[in-house]
DNA sequence: GCTTGACCTTACCATGATGTCAAGGCTCAG
DNA sequence: CTGAGCCTTGACATCATGGTAAGGTCAAGC
């Protein structure tokens, strides 16, 4: 199977599924004589790995682990839960910062008339909520 | 005031204050006779609000916007209200996705034991469900 | 005046994950 | 043999930020 069929079978792009070997992610799969590069089924059921562990937020260096877990017969599945739920915080983390943001930003709105006059408590907040609306 | 003293007043590193220079996010500012970049206090007032709309998550062309708003003293506070809703927006479908994310994630941690054995729900959830526990 | 240390300058490289584009080789069907 | 469509590598862009290197400047102390 070339990259093309792989990338169609794991919806992976084939410029990421270079790339994903390129940074040793992925090993590197055998060439043809004209240097293609030849999937396996299991190649793209890895491949598939990845772009799960990709879609739920993980980074490489965390799918790098996931997929070395994958492959060890002897690990013992504390070490995944563990890896998944560091994740799961790491995710939290971001959203509350995210929640934040929403928070602050919709009281601003809520107070900004939002029609034709200048005045606006979001500007002012901005410029250091001395109620300046001009920068200086 | 160098851009030393600037960095510290505004909270905006050194490095960032000639980013936005070069970027055009901020006009230059005037040199001293032997090259170094004098701010003056609506200089640092501006790279304060530019520090501010980076807390609350506007990317860096959203705030250039911002500035112009700002700056311009016959807008109207329902287009600076606008940009803010927008961004809210931007924020809400990031976190859904998070949340989304955290779900998918907290249901198979809950599902996998953590002991000492390999048999992991994770896994098995990124090999694509089949219930294969290695590569293949 | 000279040294020292703290500051400033520009320029380049790196991050993470992905996309785009270019120049050229391979393959297969007609 | 030719053309279309695939493949190859490599370079560059994104976005915001950090780091580092090589060199100029300034102020204080001796």
């Amino acid at each position: 199977m070339n990259i093309g069929q792989a990338s169609k079978a794991s919806g992976v792009s084939a410029k990421m599924i270079r790339y994903y070997e390129q940074i040793g992610l992925l090993p590197q799969v055998v060439r043809t004589g004209s240097g293609y590069r030849a999937y396996t089924d299991a190649d793209v059921h890895k491949l598939r790995f990845v772009r799960r562990a990709r879609d739920l937020g993980f980074s490489l260096a965390e799918i790098a682990d996931l997929l070395a877990l994958w492959g060890d017969r002897s690990r013992k599945s504390a070490d995944v839960k563990r890896v998944a739920q560091q994740h799961i915080t790491q995710l939290r983390e971001r959203m509350d910062e995210l929640q934040q943001m929403v928070d602050t930003l919709q009281a601003l709105v809520s107070s900004c008339a939002g029609d034709h006059r200048p005045d606006c408590p979001i500007l002012a907040d901005l410029a250091g909520s001395a109620g300046k609306s001009q920068p200086g």
